[in-house]
RNA sequence: CGGGGCGUAGCGCAGUUGGCAGCGCGCCUGGUUUGGGACCAGGAGGUCGAGAGUUCGAAUCUCUCCGCCCCGACCA
C-alpha cells in the first residue's frame, strides 16, 4: 500500500478501517484520530488479514472468519444460514469421508419424511419433553389470497406435522414394522438430512435454525450389541475427528443432565476451541429399548419369545465446520487440515505478456496433471489453477484467508529455472520457499501430511496447554475466574476434577457457567472422591465452558 | 424470552436547532503498473430495516413491528 501522505491524509480512517485491503471491512476504531496516524508517517498496513484478532475479540473473529473465507451468511430467514459454494465444499468432503466410514461399518443410507405427525413425538415421554420447545409446527396445506392481497394459509391440518428436530420417532415407527424376526437384525442405517431446531441464539454453523447432519438410526437385538455399536460409531466420530480434521477430541459418557432427551446413555466427542471453550462435535446414543417399547420395536427371538429392540442412534452436523474454524483458524482467517480442504494445493500464474501468459499456463496445466496422478491420504491431490485476472497479492490473500493448505506461484523466472515457489497455510502468509518444480512434484503429497499432522499436533499441544488436574472446589473456581491472560482469548479450558453424577455437582459449577462435559474413556484410570459430594468416584470428569 | 448494543450504497461508517443523502474501501471503464493485499482519471450504485404518525418538509421527532450482534436461559 504504497500511499502517498496526502493520499493517506484523505484515506486515514478508512487504511485503518480496511487493513491491507480486508474485504470483510471490519473497522474496530472507526473514529481514529487523525494526527496520531500522521504523527507515525508510516503507512497503516495490517499484522493480519483478520480483525478483530483472536484476542481482542474472539466471537467476532469467528464471524469474520466465516466471511472472509466466504463459506456461508445470513439468509432472510432468521436463524438460517445458507452454506455458500466453499462451505458446502468442505461439507461435502466430511460427507464423503464419513459415509465411507459408515458403509464400511455396515451401515446403509436411506431416507425418511422430513415431516413427523405430532403423536410421534409425544410417544416417549422425556423425547417431547427435550424438544417440544423447539419445534417447528405446520398446521396448513394451502394458501388462499385474501382480500387485501395477502396470503393466507388455509386447509387446516388434521393433526399438525413437526417439522423433523430429529428423527427417532419416524423412523422407529418404520422400524417397528419392519422387524418382526431375530433374522431381521440388526438394522443399521443412516439418513444424510436436515433438521430444524427453533434455537434461541443462533450462530453460524454452530446453532442454526436448520442445518444439515447425518444421523445413524440402528436397532439390535441385545443390549451388548447396541452398546458396542454405540461405542463403535463414537470412535468412527473420534478417528474422523483427529485423523481428517486434525481435531483432538475427548470420548466419553456424558452425565445424566446432558443426556439425549429418551437416551440410557449418551457418549460424545469433545473439542477444546481456541478460546479454551468445549464444543460438543459428536453424539452417539444407546437409547436402551426406551424408544421401542415406547414404539412396538418388536421381534421374536430364536426361541420364539418377543422381545423389544435395543436401539441406538448417532450423528454430528455442519457444527464440524465451526469446530474446524475455532480449531486451527488463525488471524490470517481459515486454514483447512489438508485431508479435509476442498483445494489442497492452488496453482497461482504470474505473468505480463501473452506469451508468458500462454508458457506460464501451460507450467502450471502440468503441474495439475502431475499432482493429480499423485496421491495424498489415497485420493489424488486436489489442484485448483487460479487464473482469475486479478492483481497477484490479492489473490494470494484470498487463499489465505480460505484456508487453502498450499500456495504455489509460477511466473517466467520459475519457468526459466524450471522452479516453483510454494508457501503453506501454516507458515506466515508471507514466506516462500523457491524448489524444483520436479521436488515439489514429488514432495506435495509429504508436505500435505507434514502440515496435517503439524495442525494436529498443535491443536494437541493447546489443549494440553489448557488442561489441568484439579482437586477442590476453590481450584476450579479460580481456574475458570482466572482472567485471560494478555493476547490470550483463553479464560479457564479443561479441568479434569473428580466428581460425581450428582445434582449438587451440576448446582455448585452452575455461577461459573462450567459444566461436565463428558467423563475421558480413555487414560482415566485414576479413582478418587467427588469434590462436591465425597462419594467415590472411578475416574475424572472434564468440567469446561461450552459452546 | 430477559439485559445491552445496532440497522444509512456490496462492506465499514459519517450525517444532533427536521431543509438537495455523504465519505472510504469494493465494483465498472480507460490509462500507467505488476514476483506480492498498486496508482491516476472517469463512472455506476441508496424508496436511509418496515409500517403508521407529527410536520409545508423526516435518515433525523413519536409509536409499533422486523432483523442482526453480544451476555443470559436452551441446544448438535
Amino acid at each position: 500500500m504504497n500511499t502517498s501522505l496526502s493520499d493517506r491524509t484523505k484515506t486515514l480512517v478508512a487504511a485503518d478501517a480496511m487493513p491491507g485491503g480486508d474485504t470483510t471491512g471490519y473497522n474496530p476504531r472507526p473514529h481514529c484520530s487523525l494526527p496520531l496516524r500522521l504523527e507515525t508517517l508510516e503507512p497503516v498496513m495490517p499484522d493480519h488479514a483478520i480483525s478483530p484478532t483472536r484476542s481482542q475479540d474472539y466471537p467476532e473473529w469467528y464471524q469474520q472468519v466465516v466471511r472472509a473465507a466466504d463459506l456461508a451468511e445470513q439468509s432472510p430467514v432468521r436463524g438460517c444460514m445458507v452454506i455458500k459454494p466453499h462451505g458446502y465444499a468442505i461439507w461435502e468432503r466430511m460427507q464423503g469421508i464419513l459415509d465411507r466410514m459408515f458403509k464400511a461399518t455396515g451401515h446403509q443410507n436411506a431416507y425418511f419424511p422430513l415431516f413427523i405427525p405430532l403423536s410421534y413425538l409425544e410417544q416417549e415421554a422425556k423425547h417431547v419433553e427435550g424438544f417440544a420447545k423447539e419445534c417447528a409446527v405446520v398446521t396448513h396445506h394451502r394458501l388462499e389470497l385474501g382480500p387485501d392481497g395477502k396470503l393466507i394459509p388455509t386447509g387446516k391440518l388434521e393433526e399438525p406435522l413437526v417439522v423433523r428436530p430429529t428423527s427417532e420417532t419416524i423412523i422407529g415407527a418404520m422400524y417397528a414394522k419392519w422387524v418382526q424376526s431375530w433374522r431381521d437384525l440388526p438394522v443399521l442405517i443412516n439418513q444424510w438430512a436436515n433438521v430444524v431446531r427453533w434455537e434461541m441464539r443462533p450462530r453460524l454453523f454452530l446453532r442454526t435454525a436448520e442445518f444439515l447432519w447425518q444421523e445413524g438410526h440402528t436397532a439390535h437385538a441385545t443390549r451388548e450389541e447396541a452398546i458396542e455399536e454405540t461405542l463403535r460409531m463414537l470412535d468412527v466420530y473420534a478417528t474422523f475427528a483427529e485423523r481428517d480434521l486434525a481435531m483432538p477430541v475427548l470420548k466419553g459418557p456424558k452425565p445424566a443432565g446432558e443426556r439425549f432427551p429418551g437416551a440410557v446413555d449418551t457418549f460424545s466427542i469433545e473439542a477444546m476451541m481456541q478460546d479454551g471453550k468445549a464444543l460438543q462435535a459428536g453424539t452417539s446414543h444407546f437409547l436402551g429399548q426406551n424408544f421401542a417399547q415406547a414404539q412396538g420395536i418388536k421381534f421374536s427371538n430364536s426361541s420364539g419369545v418377543e422381545e423389544f429392540c435395543w436401539t441406538t442412534s448417532w450423528g454430528v452436523s455442519t457444527r464440524l465446520i465451526g469446530a474446524i474454524i475455532m480449531t486451527h483458524s488463525d488471524d490470517d482467517g481459515l486454514a483447512l487440515p489438508p485431508r479435509i480442504a476442498p483445494t489442497q494445493v492452488v496453482i497461482l500464474p504470474i505473468h505480463r505478456t501473452d506469451e508468458e501468459r500462454t508458457a506460464v499456463l501451460a507450467c502450471c496445466k502440468q503441474l495439475e496433471a502431475d499432482l493429480a496422478a499423485a496421491r495424498f491420504a489415497d485420493e489424488p491431490i486436489r489442484t485448483k489453477i487460479d487464473a482469475r485476472d486479478m492483481r497477484g497479492g490479492d489473490k494470494v490473500w484470498q487463499h489465505v484467508k480460505q484456508g487453502v493448505p498450499l500456495r504455489v506461484e509460477i511466473g517466467p523466472r520459475d519457468l526459466a529455472a524450471g522452479a516453483v515457489s510454494v508457501s503453506r497455510r501454516d507458515r506466515g502468509p508471507r514466506e516462500r520457499t523457491t524448489m524444483p518444480l520436479a521436488q515439489f512434484v514429488a514432495e506435495a503429497a509429504g508436505l500435505l501430511d507434514e502440515i496435517q499432522s503439524g495442525m494436529f499436533e498443535r491443536a494437541r499441544a493447546f489443549r494440553e496447554q489448557h488442561s489441568v488436574r484439579l482437586d477442590s472446589t476453590a481450584a476450579v473456581v479460580e481456574f475458570f475466574e482466572r482472567p485471560a491472560e494478555k493476547g490470550s482469548p483463553v479464560q479457564g479450558g479443561f479441568a479434569h476434577v473428580h466428581v460425581a453424577d450428582d445434582p449438587a455437582v451440576t448446582a455448585m459449577f452452575d455461577p461459573l457457567k462450567v459444566t461436565v462435559r463428558c467423563i475421558p474413556l480413555e487414560g482415566n484410570d485414576d479413582p478418587g472422591t467427588c469434590i462436591v459430594t465425597g462419594r467415590p468416584v472411578s475416574g475424572r470428569s472434564v468440567l469446561a465452558r461450552s459452546y
